[in-house]
DNA sequence: TTCTTGTGTTCAAGCGCTTGAGGTGTGTGA
DNA sequence: TCACACACCTCAAGCGCTTGAACACAAGAA
């Protein structure tokens, strides 16, 4: 059971060093030993939990969810079937949001693609690029 | 030119009422026009700017780099070329994020499996889940 | 006419961090 | 041994919104 610093927990876990005092602050880490001039001392049993955590984060969850995350693992036979849902449920939320990345992505292009033609001075390429910005902008909801 | 309601935008541009009113006050958009009991009243040209700004806002575009964007409007002869890389640049930050997204869906459905696995008090299952979960957390950049 | 409903308004406070200032303790090089 | 870097600490303020409270106005029902 080595001992870890914040800084590397930070990199293994993908957690800025601010972030992971934060946790501790609101007591959803930790918490965590201290050595004797008061820096912290994770050890590796930390590190599953806050690698969970901070996956939640990346989705999106909130800070509740987070926390009801790692009450339940407390009593781990209980809520083993709801612990599986919360991460499917974000799971989703995820695929979902990659969908719409994909079409920020197709907005983002078309759009581009009218400032290069303007950049060429180019009328004829910038109205068919209007077009496809009308379409991407379509399937962004936007209109 | 038909006149449009802080609610109309909202919907058609994918941001909340509260965010359009703040980029208002922080002189991103605007400013909008009242009518007579102060309600705002946008109108269509205001659209574009605010699509494209809640575009680059979902790819996590800076207030800084959009008023930038918004700035270069100015004289787009000039900045033509760097509004397109700026929009070209995000569009591959999203890209970059879309495959870290698939990253973080495998690592939730593997921990996902674990937790099912204890749902059914499998204990072979979740040695294997457990296995899955460790390669996800390799791909996540979690050591 | 009053009363409710709905849509808007402003202003203040909260959230989930991030950034910055200012300080402490440990280790290495001159 | 003294200087300096460096990794960490705490605390306060800022950011980009979101949420909530309290109020204004217009339209329709009782």
């Amino acid at each position: 059971m080595d001992v870890l610093t914040i800084r590397d927990v930070a990199r293994r876990c993908g957690l800025s060093e601010p972030t992971l005092r934060y946790y501790e602050d609101i007591g959803l880490i930790g918490p965590i030993g201290r050595d004797a001039s008061g820096h912290r001392q994770y050890d590796t049993a930390d590190l599953d939990l806050i690698g969970a955590l901070s996956c939640l984060r990346a989705t999106g969850v909130s800070i509740g969810d987070m926390r009801t995350y790692k009450a339940n693992l407390a009593n781990r036979e209980e809520t083993a079937a709801e612990q599986r849902d919360l991460l499917l449920r974000h799971a989703e939320r995820i695929e979902a949001e990659i969908v719409a990345q994909h079409a920020r992505i197709g907005y983002l292009r078309a759009k581009a693609a009218v400032w290069d033609a303007r950049d060429h001075a180019d009328g004829v390429a910038e109205a068919e690029a209007w077009q496809a910005v009308k379409e991407a902008a379509q399937h962004l909801g936007f209109h």
